[in-house]
DNA sequence: AGCTAAAAGTGACCTAAATCACTTTTCAAG
DNA sequence: CTTGAAAAGTGATTTAGGTCACTTTTAGCT
């Protein structure tokens, strides 16, 4: 565990350096937890106690619709967060679901901790901004592809941008993500 | 000019309070601007030396494809930040327009500017750290109605969402913003 | 008020991608 | 190693929405 939160560490440490003192305190307000591929980390219509950073593993994040077909939102690994950050951030039921694609570890943060040591420690603050607003720009750059360019050049741009996240994936679910049917991803290129 | 910044003001202060002295520091470091319809505030393939709170008025940002088709990113009025955030982050040349629909009014800030009020005064990193990710929540939720609703569904979510919004703006524009053409978008509902 | 230009509406036709139905391939669990 | 299930591929058909061409309406500007 001890090296899993120096990992955790790290990832802090990308931005801003932390003292012992200060990631001591930061550190005290995760929670480990650890799940087997399929087991569900989140689930629409329940309670969403916190956010999570991956340690290990992937998951999916994805919303199902009326007629039962599932959109991804978003696929997460090893040094993403996830959550359903808008129930979170209300606390309201989720309306989201995000379950492991492979084996995965997560330390968790749950709200009030959040807001605790983003208040007690600047550089945590600082680091959420700093993260939040590269979120937000992936964001607007997956807005962007989708009303311009077509489903084709999409999987072109993903295939460049995160090619081991394909490998670890499969296809209908790239192809969920895109907004593309699985049949028209199957008819694509190579 | 004192009556703007006190806008300001009251913006950041909806999330965190501030002194006066940390007022006084922070409203220095931003610059007003003001422009006419029509008029651009960024253009791409120039430097984007600023992210931009609007005092008054509207713009739209928005990127323009190969075919020279115009591609709405946001629509942005009162209270509103606005900026090419990804070229403003990496200092890069922008991709982006965002020009007035409405004569209107700004006060800019740099990123050194950003920096600097969010390392000096905690309360503004996490003022701009609840924006951020007040924003990204937005944006996952315009990803999903991309993904999971019809055109028309999601034009009407708009007119439910924005209604103020929707007055302002010609239709033209809209249809932009949800991905549809203007004639589709005129076929839809009354 | 009158004029121009932008915006909005509409019909006819076209196309990218969805859907449905089925086959083949791959993978994981006993 | 085998076997059942999930994933991937493929053909036929349908459909939402795009494109083109034109008309009508609305809004700004002298």
């Amino acid at each position: 565990m001890e090296e899993k939160l120096h990992l955790l560490r790290q990832h802090f440490e990308e931005l801003f350096a932390l003292t012992d003192d200060q990631w001591n305190f930061v550190q005290s307000h995760f929670q480990y937890k650890s799940l087997k591929k399929h087991q569900f980390l989140i689930q629409a219509g329940q309670a969403v106690n916190f956010e999570y950073w991956i340690i290990k593993g992937l998951v999916k994040a994805y919303s199902i619709d009326d007629k039962g077909k599932e959109h991804i939102l978003q696929f997460a690994m090893e040094n993403y967060w996830v959550s359903d950050h808008c129930a979170f951030q209300h606390q309201e039921p989720g309306t989201i679901f995000v379950d492991c694609l492979e084996d995965s570890e997560f330390f968790c943060l749950s709200l009030e901790n959040r807001e605790k040591i983003c208040l007690e420690v600047p550089a945590v603050a600082n680091f959420f901004r700093i993260k939040s607003n590269n979120g937000y720009i992936n964001l607007q750059q997956r807005i962007l592809s989708l009303l311009t360019m077509t489903a084709e050049s999409r999987y072109e741009y993903l295939l460049n941008k995160l090619p081991k996240l394909i490998q670890r994936v499969p296809k209908k679910l790239i192809a969920s993500y895109l907004g593309v049917s699985r049949e028209t991803l199957s008819r694509f290129n190579s």
